[in-house]
DNA sequence: GTGAAAGCGCTAACAG
DNA sequence: CTGTTAGCGCTTTCAC
C-alpha cells in the first residue's frame, strides 16, 4: 500500500504539500503541484478512504435504509440515488431494514461509528429520537419522519383519489381497496384518499387490508370477494399487492377487466409482465432519487433549505387491467 | 462522542485495559473487566470502528458485488448472504457493478481504500488480476472467475439437461432455447447443457440469443416463433427470460402449456406471480448464500480450504407452464 | 508557499 | 495482570 508519504518522498516535499494538492485548497506552487500529481501518477497513489474519514470525523459515504430489498420498488430507487451520489464521489451504503428495530438499532450504530456523512432513509419505525444520536443530515423518502426532516414523497393522498375517479370513470361502481399494513404512512395516505372519494362518489366503501406483499393480498383477496361478490373494482395499496389481487382473480375465474378493473400505484416493472399488464398510479421513481440526493449533499454542505417537504405527482398510466 | 479513553478514566484503568476486555484477549483481572463493562455500559460507548480499521488495515465489513439489483435473483441472494454474515458481526456493503470494467475499476478502489475484509462476486468480467490489486479472500458465486478463485454455482450444464429432458417426457419434440447473453458463465453452461441434450436426444436444436432481461427475451421468442413456428417447448436462459417468453406466447395467442411448454431457471419468486405460474429449475439461493459466507470467513481467517469448487443442484419445480 | 508536528480513536508491543 | 507508548494514514494549525 502506497501512502501519501511515499509520494511526499518521491515528489521530494512534504506530506502537508501532497494533502494540498490532494484535497486542492491552500496555497501550492505550480512546480510543486506538478511534481505531486506526477508522483502520484507514477506510483498508482489512491488516499486511504479510512484515515481520512478518522480524521475528518466524517466520510464520503452515505446510508441508504430501505424496508425490504425484495420489493423491486426499491431497487429502481437504489439506482436512482447511486447513481446521483456516485457521481458526486459518494459511496452508498445500501441497509435492509425490514423495518425492525433491533436491525434499525444496530444500522444506526454501524452509520455512526462508520461516519457516515448522511442518510436517506425509508422507513415507518425510524422517528426523530433514533435520528437524534446520529446527529447527521437525514431526508426521507416515500414517508414523513417529523416536520423537522425533509421528505420527498408522492401526493399518495390525491393521487389515490385520481385512481379512483379514473375507476368510476370506467364504469365501476363498486370499487374495494386492498390497502396496505396500517401505521405505515403512504398506506393510510392512499386509504384516506381512497375513502374521502369513495364518499364523495356517494359509492359504498369496501376496505380490507393486507401487507405489501402478494400473499396477503392474494389471500385477503379471496376474502373479499367471497363477502362482495357484486364489487366490479380493486384499488390495491401498491403495485405488489395488484399483482396478488389479479392472481386471487385469475384462480377464482373471474375475468380482468371486462368483470373485474384492477388498478395498482408505484409503477414497477413488474406489472408489466403479469397479464393482463397493470394499469398503476406511477411514481417518478428516477427524480425521487434525484433530488433526495441532491437535497442531501446540499444538507451536507451546510445549505439552508428553502423547502422541507417536497412532493410529486404520480401518473395514470392505463395498460390492460381497466 | 465517547471514546476509548473516557471509558478508560470513568474505570480507573489503562486504555489498554479497555482495548482487552473489548477484544477479549490478554490478561485482565475480573475486577478490572467488571469496571470497564460497568463504564461501557454508563457511558454507551461504541468502539469505533474507522480508528480500528485504520491501525488493523482490515475492516469489520465485506463487499458484495451483483451484476444488477434490478434482476431479483440478486436481491435474494443478497438476503441469504447478508443474514449469515450479520450473524457473525461483518456488515455487508453492496455494490451494483451492472458488470461495466469502470465501475468494477472504482468498486475496487472503493473496497481497497475502505479495508474491506473480503469479497464475494458474481461477475463475468472481474478477472484474476483484477483480484491480484485487492488482495483480499474472494469467493465467486453463479461465476467461475479462475481455477485459484474458490466459487460457488449450480450444475447450469446438468440441470440444463435435465430442464430438457423433463421437457421432452412432457412430449415436446421441437425445443427451442432462448439462451443468455454470449460470454456470460451459466449461459454458457445452460446453453452447453441444452446443446448436448438435444444431440443425444436426436431433436433439432433451435436457438436464439438474447439478454437476461425480459424485453430482450420477448422479441427473440416473436422471432424464434415466426421463423419456426413448429416449436413446441421453450427452455429459457433464465427465469426474467422465461417471463418474457410466456409474455411473447400470450401476444401471439399461444396456449400455454397446451400448445408450447415453456420452463425458466433460477426459481425466483416472480414466476409465481404469472399466469401461467412458470416451471423452472429452482436453485438453492438460501444455501449458496450461506456457504459463501462461510467460505469466505474461513479464508479470511486463514483456515485452507478442502475443495476449491462448490456445486449444488437446481431442483426441478412443476408449475403450469408445462 | 512550505514543512514540522500534533492528533483523529484504536491496538499491540513492551516494560514493569 | 496493567500501563505507557508508538504508530495506522491522513489533515491542519502554526511557524518559518
Amino acid at each position: 500500500m502506497t501512502t501519501i508519504r511515499d509520494v511526499a518522498k518521491a515528489a521530494q516535499v512534504s506530506v502537508a504539500t501532497v494533502s494540498r494538492v490532494l484535497n486542492n485548497q491552500g496555497y501550492v506552487s505550480a512546480h510543486s503541484r506538478e511534481k505531486v500529481e506526477r508522483a502520484i501518477q507514477e506510483l498508482n497513489y489512491t488516499p486511504n478512504a479510512v484515515a481520512r474519514s478518522l480524521y475528518k470525523k466524517k466520510s464520503k459515504s452515505i446510508g441508504f435504509i430501505i424496508p425490504d430489498i425484495s420489493n423491486p420498488f426499491f431497487p429502481q430507487l437504489f439506482r436512482a440515488v447511486e447513481k446521483y451520489l456516485i457521481d458526486h464521489e459518494y459511496t452508498v451504503l445500501l441497509f435492509n431494514s425490514d423495518d425492525q428495530l433491533d436491525r434499525i438499532s444496530n444500522i444506526m450504530d454501524s452509520m455512526r461509528t462508520e461516519y457516515v456523512a448522511g442518510a436517506i432513509i425509508v422507513s415507518d419505525k425510524i422517528k426523530e429520537e433514533h435520528l437524534a444520536k446520529l446527529s447527521i443530515p437525514v431526508v426521507a423518502i416515500d414517508r414523513v419522519i417529523s416536520e423537522h426532516v425533509p421528505s420527498l414523497t408522492v401526493n399518495n393522498y390525491k393521487n389515490a383519489r385520481e385512481a379512483i375517479r379514473y375507476l368510476v370513470s370506467q364504469g365501476c361502481s363498486n370499487i374495494a381497496h386492498v390497502r396496505g399494513p396500517k401505521g405505515v404512512y403512504n398506506a393510510e395516505e392512499r386509504f384516506r384518499g381512497y375513502r374521502d372519494e369513495i364518499a364523495e362518489q356517494q359509492l359504498p366503501s369496501l376496505v380490507i387490508c393486507g401487507n405489501y406483499d402478494l400473499k396477503t393480498s392474494l389471500v385477503a383477496t379471496m376474502e373479499l370477494l367471497d363477502q362482495h361478490p357484486e364489487i366490479d373494482g380493486i384499488f390495491a395499496g401498491n403495485d405488489i399487492m395488484a399483482v396478488g389481487v389479479i392472481k386471487a382473480l385469475a384462480k377464482l375465474g373471474i375475468q380482468v377487466p371486462d368483470q373485474m378493473k384492477v388498478i395498482g400505484f408505484d409503477g414497477i416493472e413488474w406489472g408489466t409482465t403479469i397479464t393482463p399488464e397493470l394499469t398503476t398510479m406511477e411514481q417518478p421513481i428516477e427524480q425521487i432519487g434525484t433530488k433526495s440526493g441532491e437535497l442531501l449533499l446540499n444538507l451536507i454542505d451546510g445549505h439552508v433549505m428553502d423547502s422541507h417537504h417536497y412532493s410529486f405527482d404520480a401518473k395514470l398510466v392505463v395498460r390492460d387491467s381497466t
